[in-house]
RNA sequence: GUGAAAGUAGCUCAGGUGGUUAGAGCACUGGAUUGUGGAUCCAGGGGUCGGGGGUUCGAGUCCCCUCUUUCACCCCA
């Protein structure tokens, strides 16, 4: 019987497993650069974990398990709670801001489709542990600055994708005043979310169940479809609640246009973003086109670690998976020419049947031997160096030279037994004749 | 969880209305080629036609079930 993958798995053979690393080093690259540092956790956690923030319908989608002692565990569908674990547990010790990254391989028990698998990758950034308001809008910044210092790294610009960005301050402030009661401003959200994925007529439908006063849904209406933040008080008459709101997204702006992000990003008040825990600006990449799902997504959480049983401490943070995003870069025929290759510095290879004087009482030296005598070598000084297996014709064995990519191609033959040896260059095919211990110095140096 | 389409070699696909031993290109292996490279030519390996059941003298082809994939819905942390 044969056996499958699991479904919404994929299988990394050498040229996938080359991209996956390719994504994940640009993403840990970018971090590092940024001024991030990496964490980790482990990648089944309790399942109660899960519970505490997102309620039983995401239960459903996880991936759980029971352990020998009974203990109810499941597959991490997202690192976030990890990392409120990770940072309460060691609040009083970390130094602040807490400005950490993490590349985690997560799970979801979804049905899969385009963009979306059960197992994925996720890089995640976030900063947690700012007080002031004006330390607050530099992280709010600095994560989306970095968000799109990759995406720009890789090559996409203000052309093919851009940030979406809003508040869930601001739009609740909104809400409230257009005369949406606070307890209906949670289920509130989660339609709004959904406005881009509906056609017009649904989204009224349904904004007219939720919302009884038909002055009402126009202005929640008219608001979602404003373009700039100076567009609200003509919705809206402001309050200090939205002018609070304002404000901070003022100085985000800001600070996103010091930081040269000028042309990456817009004002959207339809960004909501789904259940979570989101109190302040948030934010989604799009590609310009607007065939994918969200890029990447994120904001400010000022809860998360409360409701984790720590204090009562603000962060911001991001997430972009893998899947949509090599969708993207393969529409945009990027990948291919950044990947790195895979390259050798040399490749040994003999004239077959060339034997040489015997120097001891072992048999007759052969350049095969000789071969693996002087790949192991060059090895040992730290180059990357391959042999053929095969020995086959001097042609084959050069052949394999080219298909491995190697930058020089020692050749062992007859000139051996006068030390000497031919060392051909694979790109220019030009070689020479060179003295075996000059070969070796000229190495050292 | 709901709906639609698809599944033939590692990959891309041929195989009118059922009919001999299921094919091609690419890829892979070997040879032509015993001191110099991606070419060319020749040969070879590789398939329970996704799996199971049924109709039939006979099923890759028709019917049912199931699995997987893709797309849409649900959901999107």
């Amino acid at each position: 019987m044969k056996i499958q993958p699991v479904k919404g798995t994929r299988d990394f053979y050498p040229p996938e497993m080359a991209v996956r690393n390719w994504i994940i080093d640009g993403w840990k690259k970018v971090s590092v650069c940024n001024g991030f540092e990496e964490y980790d956790g482990p990648i089944f956690e309790y399942l109660k974990m899960f519970q505490i923030k997102s309620g039983d319908e995401i239960v459903e989608q996880l991936f759980s398990l029971q352990d020998r002692g009974g203990r109810d565990l499941a597959l991490r569908p997202e690192i976030t709670p990890t990392l409120a674990r990770m940072v309460n547990q060691r609040i009083n010790s970390l130094p602040k801001p807490i400005k950490w990254f993490s590349v985690p391989r997560l799970f979801r028990a979804e049905r899969p489709q385009k963009g979306r698998l059960r197992e994925f990758f996720q890089w995640n950034i976030d900063i947690i542990g700012l007080e002031d308001e004006t330390g607050k809008a530099l992280a709010d910044a600095e994560v989306i600055f970095t968000t799109v210092d990759y995406l720009r790294d890789v090559g996409l610009s203000g052309a093919d994708i851009q940030v979406k960005i809003s508040s869930r301050r601001l739009l609740s402030a909104v809400l409230k005043r257009i005369g949406v009661p606070e307890e209906r401003l949670d289920s509130l959200y989660i339609l709004l979310d959904k406005k881009a994925r509906l056609p017009k007529e649904t989204f009224r439908e349904l904004l007219n169940e939720q919302v009884l006063n038909p002055q009402h849904v126009e202005r929640i209406e008219a608001f979602m479809e404003t373009k700039k933040v100076s567009d609200v008080k003509k919705v809206v008459q402001l309050d200090d609640e939205i002018n609070s709101a304002l404000d901070e997204q003022g100085m985000l702006v800001d600070n996103l246009r010091r930081m040269g992000l000028s042309g990456y990003y817009c004002f959207d008040p339809s960004i909501v973003r789904g259940l979570a825990y989101y109190t302040g600006m948030i934010f989604e990449v799009h590609d310009m086109v607007g065939e994918l799902r969200a890029i990447a997504g994120g904001g400010r959480y000022d809860n998360l670690l409360k409701e984790f049983g720590g204090p009562e401490i603000s962060g911001t943070g991001m997430g972009m998976g893998d899947c949509v995003l090599e969708i993207l870069l393969r529409e945009k025929d990027l990948i291919d020419k950044q990947l790195p290759k895979k390259c050798l510095d040399f490749f040994v290879v003999c004239v077959p049947g060339t034997n040489f004087e015997q120097d001891s009482e072992d048999r007759e030296p052969m350049g095969e031997d000789e071969v693996v005598r002087q790949t192991a070598k060059l090895r040992e000084a730290g180059y990357r160096a391959n042999f053929s297996y095969k020995f086959g014709s001097l042609g084959k064995q050069l052949r394999e030279a080219y298909d491995q990519n190697a930058q020089k191609c020692i050749i062992i033959g007859e000139e051996f037994r006068d030390r000497q040896l031919v060392v051909k260059d694979i790109v220019t095919g030009e070689q020479e004749l060179v003295d075996y211990d000059e070969f070796w110095s000229r190495l050292k140096a």
